[in-house]
DNA sequence: CTGTTAGCGCCTTCAG
DNA sequence: CTGAAGGCGCTAACAG
């Protein structure tokens, strides 16, 4: 701690000050097998005195470790990347992996073309791969060699754990809000149709409705506020009854809302508007928006924390996803 | 590219395939040092076939390069490394580190006691650093081993490049525009007072309203919305002819716009209000934000790339910040 | 142009 | 309980 070394000091420097061999250096410092208190006390002792840092490169080239953790995002373009929900599960990952030595890697997975992962699969520096926006093709596309490495943020399989909110009953909530105020031509913007998750939310729209004997109106979304600004304009003429629309992203549903606005129609005396995620801003908007959590950050520190620890994790960690309502339904 | 071998293939594997050293296998893949075409064409042929991926640990611990690059982030807090604009830095980052082998690491930096970075100056697997929130003393904490290998979101020093949206020209863009559409009684909340790139447009603000004779009315924030919703009040109650808000941050102007909107008063026709940042849902926003654009992907995209280019960058890096006249000022 | 020779910093059997 | 020895996968001088 006392100098500033030009150059850091290694494992040698410290077993060298302490007067022991690298071995007992080594393993008082991982904490891994038998040291006498003796050489224990001496070795802390010189480790504190030269600030010495273990070399996580080092280390996981001999325990044949990997040093990077990859977030793998599937999508039709490497657009996604720059996706605020992507950004969020790397931030919360990067987090958990740094006090562990690992850093974080962001890897985009064509749609369709899943040899990505065999790429990764030979990377002999990654210690795990974070799967986002999972399909089934993907799962089916793990090599083998990755197995008990992978974990995925959605769908899961028999070999790779999932870790996901829970979509149905956080739809099943919203829309039973939109019901329970009076509302009866609800119209859903969804997710993209490719991912598996984004379907489960509209099952639930669709049981529901039926159920209680009212029209289907679906319109095909893609998360983005942009498309929630033409969604709104597409329900508005297709259905000038409509009194609800449920966007599955807040992103969409503040499109909505922007565009609903424009054309003079009120929310939520008009249309209620209700989105799902509940993104920090949900709540600052005017109106604020109705809608159901999604914790992402926490999410994320469960797959990479789970990835990191090594041992096998649940086959499905769902995580609860609860009504927030607020102005604007 | 056939096998999905169970154990990755590694340079010698290669290097015996293609009947040559490994030294020469090395070289052609590296891409470094001379190589018969002869040679070039075996040993490639060799990697394809064996779907060879290099081992970036191994490499670093050899070449003294390091495998992680890291955000640190000053702050009060460690919930600073949740916030939304860290996130988008570090992915970002991991976007452009990804394709080297470097994974991106994220710390958090104490405010008045910068000895973490002399951890991370100890530790051989940190290839770089970008600093975010960087003030004065951190600058001065800089440890000498780190020199060159460090960057600043921010403000920077002769021998840390800085790589910053231009605040004054933004802040001067905005408060123009304002005083252009006849506002004069314009109030301020300005960002954390200790973070030197926040002042700069306090430093423009009180600038332009001497200059032009109008009252100084600032307030303090700290980038939140929940310090804008604050604000407004008690902006509206210590001088209730305010006709417009100018915010350091986009959240903290959408809670400032919350707040007023509760409160009755209209937006913009009563008080104009603007923003700084243009995130995404700034033109999402009902009224949608006036503010100044902040590009935050290329900016950090930028420095992490200046660092694993290794070259000294130059000392200061400015990206214009726009000002983007939407509904709300 | 190529192979040989040394390690990078660390962990992990093994004898002692 | 401890030290000696070997090697993880790769690159970087060197001689050839």
């Amino acid at each position: 701690m006392t100098t500033a070394a030009h150059r850091p000091a290694t494992l040698e420097d410290v077993a060298r000050l302490a007067g022991v061999s690298r071995s007992t250096a080594s393993r008082v410092i991982a904490g891994t097998g038998f040291a006498s208190p003796d050489a224990r006390d001496r070795v802390a002792t010189a480790a504190h005195r030269l600030g010495y840092v273990p070399n996580p490169a080092a280390r996981a080239l001999v325990s044949g470790a990997g040093v990077r953790l990859v977030v793998a995002v599937a999508g039709t373009s490497a657009a996604v990347l720059d996706d605020p929900y992507v950004h969020r599960v790397v931030g919360s990952a990067a987090r958990v992996c740094t006090p562990a030595g690992v850093g974080v890697a962001l890897h985009w997975l064509p749609l369709g073309e899943p040899t990505g992962l065999d790429q990764l699969a030979r990377d002999r520096s990654v210690c795990g791969v974070v799967l986002v926006n999972t399909t089934e093709d993907l799962l089916d596309a793990i090599p083998r060699s990755l197995r008990g490495r992978v974990v995925s943020i959605g769908i899961g399989s028999p070999t790779v754990p999932s870790f996901d909110v829970d979509n149905t009953a956080g739809a099943d909530a919203v829309l039973h809000h939109l019901y329970a105020t009076g509302r009866r031509r609800i119209a859903m913007v969804t997710g993209p149709q490719w991912l598996p998750c984004s379907r489960r939310p509209v099952e639930a729209y669709r049981g529901l409705m039926r159920q209680a004997g009212l029209p289907e109106r679906v319109l095909p979304g893609d998360f983005s506020a942009a498309r929630g600004r033409a969604a709104a304009g597409e329900a508005l003429r297709r259905w000038p009854d409509v009194d609800a629309i449920y966007a599955i992203s807040d992103e969409t549903a503040l499109g909505v809302i922007a565009a609903l606005s424009d054309e003079g129609v009120r929310v939520p005396s008009d249309v209620a508007v209700a989105g799902f995620d509940d993104i920090p801003l949900a709540a600052m908007t005017a109106p604020a928006l109705t809608t159901a959590s999604h914790p992402v950050g926490r999410i994320a520190t469960a797959a990479a924390t789970a990835l990191l620890d090594g041992r096998p994790a649940a086959p499905v960690t769902l995580f609860p996803s609860v009504l927030v309502a607020r102005a604007s339904a």
